[in-house]
RNA sequence: GGGCGAUUAGCUCAGCGGUUAGAGCGCCCGGUUUACACCCGGUAGGUCGAAGGUUCGAUUCCUUCAUCGCCCA
């Protein structure tokens, strides 16, 4: 073995052996008899086609992952199905930009030759995404990929709308959408960003007409944000309340840019301190003025093409941009002495989240599903708790979400993505299929046409959990892997995927069924993940330039160094930092396991048995590592069970390195020269069970460490690869918990601790042997039996191992006092009295101190009457560990004199 | 306007009712101890954002406030 780990060697051979083995694939179709195994699956929440490997991916296949091959060695019947998103609009967008260059429109060269050209890209961008995902060790079922555009997801998405549409829940309406100009597109709520724009207020002034609609002097001020809609408006409303504007309440006004006469309205919902108090409704351009419009009966009138100019309804701005008219606007108000002020104002304006341009309000003939109504079924999923959300503080986000929401506008004016399975005849009767119709469902006529427009993207998305096991078809993933267990994910991707997933899922499995009972929830976990950030906090994003490629962490650190740093830095639903410290931790990690581990494997000798000692047997530091071994692996277990794999992974770390290595090791090494072969089994075995425990975490360089150990001691169940090997059990440990060695042991480190610390102390040359006592009062058998390896880890020799302090000399020695016993280094030249005294003084006060304070806390009847026994027990303890040494402390410094 | 999160060692973060509050990195001191310098040994460094309250006991629970960030309207 080389003296350093090179993922570079390992990692595509290993992944490529992996999936090559099979291993990926869920491989325990029993469900009942010795072997049963109960299923566990992830889907992929499919990421975007033309997305470049991030941060965010990058995590998402580390949890992922760690979740599923930690399920996959529990014995479970593990599926992680991986998929492609078609990301309509980002997509589309991508091919009108290629297609502009060659100063073409999608019209000139039309849809079929559209769609050819989508094709083709999107074939080569969805290799490489996935391509990219194998890079990071995903050991998803690649012969399960979907796509959101194939075929099965396509029936999936036709069955879904038709059987929405004939219960009367997806419905076709005029009504204000929200207009993309640039994608030339309309979009749903969510996909409108608000983001704080320095605007104005423009303040105009409208004449009052008399009845004949006339002009009349007076006149009323409104203030606008967006003065282009001003041909538009429809009425003016103040606040019922307003007494500034009772009189006019009934009245009429004169839209000052086209002279047409509009009522004046009471309505509530304008507020009486927002601008003049007086608002102009503009129902076809505003959403609030469209809810004002509709109570009072208002006509919607549109200015706006879908290109963003305006149309002739608007007169003499016909065919301006909507920015140029704006100007143009407030310069002819201004000329004609109407505009009364300009306020500067900042207010949240809507941009498209693909395009950033600003979002128009238009009012526009589009599908909507009828979220409200598949609301309660969602709410009430997660409210009875059938559904849970790691943390669970996001059950109330999506809960208020959920309560409050609108029609889902779901229909698209662009090529790319799902074709609407609609098909209008000349008389425009409406078919709706599954399979593409011949003719006319209501008459029977033959030329029809379908509907041009396609579906949202995340409606294809929302049926994810069910549709890539197959449905609407009734297979054989459907009944063996629906439900889902876990939907992982970022917490901003709540109303886009996982609401949306909820809601279509609960319609289209209501009746599904499992042993009996209605199995109609997508997953019953939903893990949320928060943002990857750059390692001063900013957001990463290519205009800010700070990305971090993971392929290149990848090649700097290796797979398993920046799946450690991600994982050991994420907790549930907050955000993190990377930085190159935490993937150069990893990588060190990985350095260390591949020692220690070539380190026991050199040891390792033909004739050696292997055979762990039975519980309870053995050398005292052999008992303490299994027991440690043990109290670990009962944690990690319960740790992964609530999802704090960033704590999971750090428990493993900590007692890999600090204990074994560090500790144990050491001392097996002292043994192992002086000839005694005991310690290989539980170096081996420890090893082992360390990889396995870190496995889901840091595959590769694992398994390649595996395969080593696995040929001198093969796996206890005939596992051939550490992937499809046992998770350690707790339960199987709970024999080797033995908390007296753990006490002896934790003296024996105080004893070497407390040697090295008297040593640096007193710059005693690293490499030079002292003479050394040690006091070990109950530990003494113990410090006995390790007699060798204590003297080789304190460097002690002479090394005498006596029984109290009264049995050390007493002249120039440098002592500590330990919680168990105490140790002392005769520093004859190097002896300083003062400094001693200064040293044990000190001591002498902070012991002082520690029996201080229990003293107190325990004299404190309040405490013995109402503190846990258990609680005052320790105190107890504490207090008289603190005496000892208090008193140990005082005895050496009144031998000083 | 409503809600959520964060605030702990120089940096990045654990801990979330009960030890003298921990880790990694960094700093300082010492190391060619035959697994590992991607390492080993030893130090230093924190009134746990502020103020109240509950409790025998608060970094941990409650209230208010401050700063930063996010979501919704």
């Amino acid at each position: 073995m080389a003296p350093a780990y090179q993922p570079g060697d390992v990692e595509q051979r290993l992944y490529e052996w992996w999936e090559s083995r099979g291993f990926f694939k869920p491989s325990h179709p029993e469900r009942s008899g010795p072997n049963a195994a109960q299923p566990f699956t992830i889907i992929m929440p499919p990421p975007n086609l033309t997305g470049e490997l991030h941060l965010g991916h990058a995590l998402v296949v580390s949890l992922q992952d760690a979740l599923t091959r930690w399920h996959r060695m529990l014995g479970d019947d593990t599926l992680w199905l991986p998929g492609v998103d078609h990301a309509a609009i980002a997509v589309n967008a991508i091919i009108e930009r290629q297609l502009a260059a060659e100063g073409k429109s999608r019209h000139d060269v039309g849809r079929e030759a559209f769609l050819e050209r989508t094709w083709t890209f999107v074939n080569t961008s969805r290799s490489r995404i996935m391509e990219q995902h194998r890079r990071l060790g995903a050991s998803a079922d690649w012969e399960r990929e979907a796509f959101t555009m194939d075929t099965q997801r396509e029936k999936a998405v036709r069955a879904t709308f038709k059987h929405l549409y004939d219960d009367g829940l997806i419905y076709r309406a005029e009504r204000l959408i929200n207009w993309c100009v640039d994608c030339e597109s309309a979009i749903s709520d969510i996909e409108v960003e608000y983001e704080d724009e320095a605007g104005a207020f423009w303040h105009v002034r409208y004449a009052i007409a008399d009845a004949d609609g006339t002009p009349t002097a007076d006149d009323i001020i409104i203030a606008t944000t967006r003065p282009e809609t001003i041909p538009a408006d429809s009425a003016i409303a103040v606040n019922p309340e307003d007494e500034r504007y009772a009189h006019l309440v009934g009245k009429h006004a004169i839209v000052p840019t086209n002279g047409r006469v509009i009522p004046i309205i009471a309505d509530s919902a304008v507020s009486i301190e927002g601008g003049t108090g007086a608002l102009k409704v503009t129902p076809g351009h505003d959403p609030t003025d469209f809810e004002i419009g509709e109570r009072h009966h208002l006509p919607i009138i549109s200015i706006m093409n879908n290109d963003g100019t305006l149309n002739a309804d608007a007169g003499q701005y016909n065919g301006l941009d909507r920015f140029v008219a704006r100007k143009q606007l407030v310069a002819d108000l201004e000329a004609a002495g109407r505009m009364e002020k300009i306020e500067p104002y900042t207010h949240a304006v809507g941009h498209c989240q693909r395009s950033r341009t600003i979002v128009e309000p238009l009012i526009s003939l589009q599908w909507w599903v009828d979220a409200k109504t598949l609301a309660g079924p969602a709410i009430e999923a997660v409210e009875s708790g059938r559904i849970k959300f790691v943390p669970q503080r996001f059950e109330r986000v999506y809960e208020h979400w959920m309560e409050n929401i609108r029609d889902w506008c779901i229909s698209r004016q662009i090529w790319w993505g799902h074709r609407i399975p609609v098909w209008y005849c000349q008389d425009n009767h409406i078919t709706v299929a599954v399979d593409t119709p011949t003719a006319c469902e209501t008459c029977g006529r033959a030329d029809i046409r379908q509907d041009e427009d396609t579906l949202d993207t995340w409606f294809s998305s929302g049926l994810w959990p069910h549709s890539t096991l197959g449905w609407p078809d009734d297979t054989d993933d459907l009944r063996r892997f629906y439900p889902t267990q876990v939907m992982e994910t970022a917490y901003d991707i709540i109303f886009f995927w996982v609401a949306r997933m909820i809601m279509l899922s609960l319609y289209n499995m209501k009746t599904f069924t499992q042993n009996g009972a209605v199995a109609d929830i997508p997953f019953d976990t939903v893990y949320l993940h928060g943002l990857v950030r750059a390692a001063d906090g900013a957001k990463m994003s290519k205009s800010r330039g700070n990305v971090i490629d993971p392929l290149l962490s990848i090649a700097q650190y290796g797979t398993d160094g920046l799946r450690f740093a991600l994982l050991s830095g994420t907790s549930p639903g907050n955000d993190q930092r990377i930085t190159d410290d935490r993937m150069e931790a990893g990588r060190n990690l990985s350095n260390k396991l591949w020692n220690a581990s070539r380190f026991v494997l050199t040891l390792v000798e033909p004739g050696d048995d292997l055979a762990l000692p039975a519980p309870g047997t053995g050398a005292v530091e052999d008992r303490w590592i299994l027991s440690r071994l043990a109290h670990v692996t009962t944690e990690v277990d319960s740790l992964m069970r609530r999802f704090e794999l960033a704590e999971a992974v750090r428990q493993a770390r900590d007692f890999f390195w600090d204990e074994f290595s560090d500790w144990y090791i050491e001392i097996a090494k002292v043994r192992i020269r002086a000839g005694d072969r005991t310690p290989m089994p539980v170096l081996v075995h420890v090893v082992d069970a360390v990889l396995r425990l870190l496995h889901p975490f840091m595959p590769f360089v694992t398994e390649e460490i595996w395969q080593r150990i696995a040929a001198v001691r093969p796996d206890a169940e005939g596992a051939p690869a550490l992937i499809v090997a046992r998770y350690p059990k707790p339960d199987a440990l709970a024999a080797y918990v033995d908390d007296e060695a753990e006490r002896q042991l934790v003296a024996v480190q105080d004893f070497v601790r407390g040697i090295r610390n008297i040593r640096a102390e007193k710059r005693v040359d690293a490499g030079r042997w002292v003479e050394a006592y040690i006091a070990a009062a109950d530990a003494e058998a113990t410090a006995r039996s390790m007699q060798a390896a204590l003297e080789q880890l304190a460097r002690a020799r002479p090394l005498h191992i006596v029984a109290s302090a009264s049995e050390t000399p007493s002249e120039g020695v440098v002592t500590s006092v330990l919680s168990i016993g105490s140790v002392s280094l005769p520093m004859a030249g190097l002896f300083d009295l003062d400094a001693e005294r200064a040293r044990l003084t000190k001591q002498i006060e902070e012991a002082s101190a520690e029996v201080a304070r229990t003293e107190a806390k325990l004299s404190n009847p309040q405490f013995r009457d109402r503190a846990p026994a258990a609680v005052v027990a320790t105190e107890d303890e504490r207090l008289a560990t603190a005496r000892t040494r208090l008193e140990g402390l005082r005895a050496s410094l009144a031998e000083l004199g």
